[in-house]
DNA sequence: ACAATAATAGTAACAGTTACTATTATTATT
DNA sequence: AATAATAATAGTAACTGTTACTATTATTGT
């Protein structure tokens, strides 16, 4: 892992965000550091700190991901109308639902969603890289 | 609203899956019985659906949608690797993370996703369509 | 200095979805 | 049954977010 401007001026600029930017987004940012940076290079760099751990990589019902660089545990809020992410705070810690009715606030919930990710039955036992 | 074929092909096919198919599953499924069917009138008429209340769209972590014709609350399981869409059992009503991890069998699950969606405070406010 | 090679910029390709337009098919009206 | 009005369609093009490719640039070990 060699060293590069662009690499260390993406997780500077991501790191500093609390509203969980699109590619895009920090793209046009970086652009006013380095104007010459190309997209593939942000992208590349957002994948590196994903598989490191340092980033989370967020699916939004938008289409297209956000990306958040708090690591602990929680959960959002998607704006169906203007697109804002929101984070749900802390306290939440494992969902219970008379808990999140009380921090919605004036915000209108019209769906909550929960899934779980990781490698079904078929695939945990063939997977070479996975040990359960 | 006018009766179509296609309409109807696309209501029948898409309810009968318990396997969570994209649109494009389900579009050569469907050139099968109206050969010359297009992508967009599969889309089109998913969308109505999604729209009448009659069919679920689905966010993926792997980019891409899927259709579910189960309108009632349950949660899903997605494969990292082999992109399957499973059902978690209806029981787990609202989520407790005991009981989740007693339905996982041999799933490993690395990530439990929860979000909210809605309209934000903001949004709540200056929506004419949108009434708290 | 120099060689080896990560990492890059710029561009092209790609996947999933939506938009456009001329044609076809349904429905209401005669 | 013929006709007119117009949803809905097929086929295609366009678009968005992302990934892949390739020649060039920059970092690092020697």
């Amino acid at each position: 892992m060699r060293y590069s401007k662009q690499k260390e001026v993406v997780k500077d600029v991501v790191s500093r965000h609390r509203d969980h930017p699109s590619a895009d987004d920090l793209y046009y940012e970086i652009r006013e550091m380095i104007p010459n940076i190309s997209l593939g290079t942000v992208y590349r760099n957002l994948e590196r700190l994903v598989s490191k751990g340092q980033l989370k990589k967020i699916d939004t019902p938008f289409g297209g991901k956000r990306y958040d660089p708090d690591m602990e545990a929680h959960y959002h809020f998607f704006c169906l109308n203007c697109g804002k992410v929101e984070d749900v705070p802390k306290g939440y810690d494992f969902p219970d639902l008379k808990e999140a009715l009380s921090w919605r606030g004036k915000r209108i919930i019209t769906s909550i969603e929960l899934s779980f990710r990781g490698y079904c039955e078929d695939c945990a036992e063939n997977l070479p890289s996975v040990r359960s």
